[in-house]
RNA sequence: GGAGGGGUACCCAAGCGGCCAACGGGGGCAGACUGUAAAUCUGCUGGUUUAUACCUUCGAAGGUUCGAAUCCUUCCCCCUCCA
């Protein structure tokens, strides 16, 4: 195991907040692996590239030889994190929760080293929780103190409700880490409040309080929202290669550096040379090239980004069509159908209104031609690849009848 | 309980009897330029077998009118102030 001092810059990458670090500096020394736990969400994971911060943290300390425990919290998942919105959860099953888990493993299994994770579910002991202990710790933290949270002081202030159980919240995550006896909990910037919670509890109980870590949430596509499914500007760790690739060629110059940090395994000496070579004139791209092959890579296995970054320099750099084109069969009326019918019935447009919109732009083309003529039939029985922009393609086949 | 303000397209926001499928901005899409980057410029941003046409849309339902997002009635929902 490497020296306490020598782990720390290391661990400190990307990391938003280090409570404390003097703390987190005199567990390393002991030299010994540490205990580093990290809660997740029973509902149904679909992972983003947001996401995986985290668990790259986890990973790291993994590197470094601690003991990393993937929590996944399906007995909080009946209380429902208040820190959001109102919405009370719909219970979910033990079937649900043993899928979720699957889903979860078959993902983080692609970053974190599956023989050194032990997986854990909340519900081990707290499910057996009688009453009287719950009490008891409840005992052990004040309402002033949970009001300190920012979330539960907006809502108390402004006369809003706040149902007693969501207090107990924070209380049971906390109470995780008595449980584990975690020497660190990580968790988003958006959790500090509860990971120190854990810290309070586990003095509480005559622990040694663990040490929080929290890990700034990534923006998306776009460089300023956080990445989200909803906004749609995320990046799913079940993204097929080339379009994993292509989404990451496709971020600013500015946001590479932020992925750099917070997605790569690049050392951080490396990653500085490659910053020195951008600001001496390489071209950014290439250095973007690097990273997409990297990610890549981790999802879809080594090798699979070197195709991808071959797939893409072919596709736009050379002008050529992706190897795999869909193939779609449309069906005409009377021995033909119009562009515009055609690009919608395929699905590469949403209505004929919008195809013709776009033929008016000039985005459509058939064989690479560009379609000047929105009129334009095309007979059954032949078979062209359409475009529509530089991004929706198909090999549409036109079928009589 | 009382007083007032408001609900318009993905979001914000004009319009306040015909010129409104609805100004403007954001976002998005497309074209040009590029490195599928950013910035910039331009266009588009309800639907319809492809249309100086028709259909649906301005919280909901009715009504007035030759004609309504715009006026009237009822209802629903939001916000602010007072108690």
């Amino acid at each position: 195991m490497l020296p306490a001092d020598q782990q720390l810059p290391e661990l400190r990458r990307g990391t938003e907040d280090i409570l404390l670090e003097d703390d987190l500096r005199s567990k390393l020394r002991e030299g010994r692996p540490l205990r580093i736990k990290a809660g997740f969400d029973p509902t149904a994971p679909d992972l983003h590239l947001g996401h995986t911060v985290l668990i790259n943290k986890m990973r790291q300390f993994q590197d470094l030889g601690h003991e990393v425990i993937f929590l996944i919290g399906d007995f909080t998942g009946m209380i429902g994190d208040p820190s959001g919105r109102s919405a009370t959860r719909p219970a979910l099953t033990a079937d649900d929760v043993r899928r979720n888990a699957d889903t979860y493993a078959s993902q983080i299994f692609k970053i974190l080293d599956q023989g050194r994770t032990r997986l854990e579910f909340n519900s081990r002991w707290m499910g057996s929780m009688s009453a009287a202990e719950i009490i008891s710790l409840a005992a052990r933290h004040t309402v002033a103190r949970m009001l300190e949270r920012d979330d539960f002081d907006k809502r108390y202030g402004g006369g809003k409700p706040i149902a007693i159980h969501e207090f107990l919240y924070p209380l049971v995550q906390g109470y995780d880490s008595v449980a584990l006896k975690a020497d660190v909990e990580l968790g988003g910037t958006d959790q500090k409040f509860n990971l120190l919670v854990g810290r309070q509890l586990q003095q509480s109980y005559g622990q040694s309080p663990q040490v929080v870590m929290t890990m700034p949430l990534l923006e998306g596509l776009d460089g300023v929202n956080k990445m989200s499914k909803s906004l749609g500007n995320y990046i799913g760790i079940t993204d097929a290669p080339d379009e994993m690739f292509g989404k990451l060629m496709s971020i600013s110059d500015e946001l590479m550096w932020r992925y750099y940090e917070l997605l790569s395994f690049v050392p951080v000496a490396e990653l500085a040379r490659r910053r020195e070579s951008v600001a001496s004139g390489a071209n950014p791209r290439d250095i973007k090239v690097q990273l997409a092959v990297e990610l890549v890579d981790r999802f879809h296995g080594a090798g699979a980004g070197g195709q991808a970054a071959d797939a893409f320099a072919r596709r736009f750099s050379g002008g050529e069509l992706p190897a795999d084109v869909p193939e779609v069969t449309v069906h005409a009326r009377e021995g033909q159908l119009g562009v515009a019918h055609v690009l919608r019935e395929a699905q590469l447009v949403p209505s004929t209104s919008e195809a013709l919109r776009m033929i008016r732009q000039g985005a459509v083309r058939i064989d690479g031609e560009r379609v000047e003529d929105g009129k334009r039939e095309i007979p059954s029985g032949s078979s062209h690849v359409f475009q529509v922009g530089k991004r929706r393609i198909a090999r549409i086949t036109v079928i009589g009848g």
